[in-house]
DNA sequence: CCGCATCCGGGGCGATACTG
DNA sequence: CAGTATCGCCCCGGATGCGG
């Protein structure tokens, strides 16, 4: 990115980071974690092949960004970010609860939706009332062809994790949406089922981890 | 700006401020307050002028920046963040604090700098290690022709503004890089003051609030 | 299939000039 | 003071090609 030549640690920052795409980049490599250019650009629908190319070293000369090599059997680059890189985290948890609000109102059409982007409103709204009880793992369902997300109780946190669960407490299958507006707490369990959204499972482990919002 | 098409909370926001120049604008408001078209333009060095009316445009579409008219003697217009452009203040200390380390190698050549962007690098550095004595003062000059900054302490925390101090406990004169370093406590005062920093008052005051990592 | 490089059209951006 | 007008450039987005 061209500086904006100003001696300023906004500034400074904003001339590593500020660059289009680059900060959905590191958002990618935050919540997949060590990853390969291909998986990249699957995280990132709309993003020219080169521009990745090109962000992708801009962020490696600056030093948020490491390359290796996998392991001899998959010929593969892996791409992770470095210590460094991961203290843009709370640079990226900032944004992600300012746009929350902007979500409300569902996508609009032709957007990209992929599961794990789910990751920081779940984390955000949701927390473990009772920790003192057994853990619970809540598993989300948002599309037929991609990996689902699960929510499991830690130590009375919440975390949200790519992948299957053997024997989950709950199941939501729905649009993005519809489950966004459960975690939230904005629409209850019925009102959701009434508009389509699939539930298996424990209702309580659900009212466990959801916001106490309901009540207003 | 183009919109990135992804129903994710981190894309939403960057829909709204990841533009060009769009965070910078946000600094200004937020460490400035209201303020004048042609006052953003002086704390925002560089930008074009179609692009600030742009942007400003923008984001008062967006709810994020209001306009309104100063009282009649003085015929202009003033310029707010709302209370969801307030919300930001996290994204951009985020971004401040991320950027603090890309500082200490000094301004490039042809850096603009202004006194109040030393608002974030004050109080993130600085913290009031006796706050039960007597609260004090300390100014920042870094330019002849510029608002000096004030640094203050109050109830045990540490705050930065513009403006001028009628007895202030100490006066520091220099360079923003030397006296980032000695707010940093990279550097110690009597190594400043051979760099060329002027020093007047109680030096006590200044050790009072700077950081203990001088130790190291 | 992976990880890019290259080419090309369009628009955002930057600088300057100008106006109510 | 607070913008609008204009213009060249380069970044960006989309498509394609290509070596490993």
């Amino acid at each position: 990115m061209r500086s904006y030549g100003q001696y300023c640690a906004i500034a400074r920052a904003l001339d590593v980071v500020g660059d289009r795409w680059t900060m959905l980049i590191i958002r990618e490599l935050l919540v997949r974690g060590e990853c390969r250019y291909t998986d990249l650009r699957d995280g990132l629908p709309g993003i020219a092949t080169n521009l990745l190319a090109d962000r992708l070293r801009a962020l490696e000369a600056a030093g948020v960004v490491t390359r290796r090599q996998a392991a001899p059997p998959v010929a593969a680059v892996l791409l992770t970010l470095t210590e460094r890189g991961r203290a843009l985290q709370p640079v990226i948890d900032g944004l992600g609860r300012w746009g929350i609000p902007l979500m409300v109102e569902g996508p609009a059409p032709g957007d990209e939706f992929r599961g794990r982007w789910l990751a920081w409103p779940a984390e955000l709204f949701l927390s473990d009332h009772r920790p003192e009880e057994a853990a619970v793992a809540i598993v989300l369902r948002t599309s037929a062809g991609e990996a689902p997300m699960v929510i499991e109780t830690v130590d009375g946190a919440v975390h949200a994790r790519e992948g299957e669960c053997d024997e989950p407490d709950a199941i939501l299958t729905g649009t993005p949406h519809t489950i966004l507006g459960v975690l939230s707490g904005q629409v209850t369990l019925a009102e959701a089922r009434d508009r389509g959204l699939g539930f298996e499972g424990d209702a309580d482990a659900l009212a466990r981890v959801q916001p106490h919002a309901l009540a207003a």
